[in-house]
DNA sequence: CTTCTGGTAGACTGATCGGTCTACCGGGCA
DNA sequence: TGCCCGGTAGACCGATCAGTCTACCAGAAG
């Protein structure tokens, strides 16, 4: 028994089998959503047998909760965060940053639309755990926008994200269902929600 | 052979077998999806035989499909339109008032949020023809936004009317994420944008 | 009376689902 | 050399899926 911790490989970096299946569920969870994509597709995708799947997940609801954390590290904090982050300085300009990330997202041909969403909407069951999950992962991305709110000294930071959320999951929606400039009207709204906070948005004049 | 149509009963009425099945469905396909409930659930809950329901509809997809009408007949006519039409008179008024439906909607116990939103999910290849039905249906309700903007005297009826569908959305998905007063932070936003639009609502003073 | 019709009950088919299991294989290490 | 271990290939299980089929039944019409 070498002094290395189980499920860690020699190279002190995850299996190649267990990174392959978490990409492979990512995919296919991101774009189709869990219910339409069963075990059989994940292994298939990931090249890897059903064994080692189940070697690392107990079951299929396990790995849909790790592809959630993952669509968080890699959309949520990666993309939108670290996206804003770079195209803006002042907070309100990050706030309006969000729907210029969202326009280039939209024009995408693979544009998927958002995962959380997906996932929610496949359970009914306000108790279930995939379904609390997903709405963690809605509130985190609402911390976010309220945080900018909070630095941009809007009044009611948290009534205020939760309307620029409602702008952004609207226009995700409105994106996916054939309205590809859906980022360009969510963006006008978002600099009238600005103005009204009587914040002024460097943007407003590029509209 | 009577002079009746086929399919119809002697009482002139539709056969009272189609009717529950119809039923059965657009309670079941309203509250969980289409992917997620079986042809043998909704045969159970309409009190039917299988057989029956294949006598009528030649597959689910048919039957889905009948279903995305029916609901359009309920929600988006008997329900949405029909309502903002009997709470207010003045066309800028009676957009303002599609938030104060909604407000009584989410706050309702059984909530089960935008049908065609959550089978629009379901169906990720835009060419299947569930998938273009609920964009129809989608469609059909932004046209009878842009048809009230139009007698408001908007500037843009059709842009105003996508954005004003994009906080519809937008709040329907936030309310089902557990906001129940989602509404309520709509209504703001739709009394901007009239605003933005040179329109002065009568329900401003109310917020 | 018989016959036709619209319906019921439910067995059945083939495919697919999540999940388990056996048998095997190859590289590193003692 | 021989063993262990992470992994592969894929058969298999019971449940459920959409859809078909047989057998039966009640009421109305001729």
């Amino acid at each position: 028994m070498a002094a290395v911790h189980p499920g860690q490989h020699k190279s002190f970096s995850l299996p190649p089998a267990r990174e392959r299946i978490d990409r492979a569920a990512y995919e296919l969870f991101s774009r189709h959503g869990v219910r339409a994509v069963g075990v059989d597709a994940v292994v298939a995708r990931a090249g890897v047998a059903k064994k080692t799947l189940y070697l690392y997940y107990p079951s299929k609801e396990k790995l849909a909760l790790a592809f959630l954390q993952r669509r968080e590290a890699l959309w949520t904090q990666a993309w939108l965060q670290e996206g804003v982050n770079r195209r803006a300085r002042r907070p309100a300009d990050r706030l309006v940053a969000v729907f210029d990330l969202f326009d280039s997202w939209f024009h995408r041909s693979d544009y998927e639309a958002c995962a959380f969403i997906r996932v929610l909407f496949e359970h009914d069951d306000p108790a279930h755990p995939i379904r609390k999950s997903t709405e963690d992962h809605i509130r985190t991305i609402r911390d976010f926008v309220r945080q900018l709110a909070e630095e941009a000294r809007v009044r009611d930071p948290d009534g205020f994200a939760r309307q620029w959320q409602i702008v952004m999951m609207g226009s995700i929606i409105a994106a996916y269902a054939g309205d590809r400039d859906a980022a360009r009207r969510a963006k006008k709204l978002g600099v009238l929600l600005l103005a009204d906070a009587g914040i002024r948005s460097r943007s407003r004049a590029r509209i």
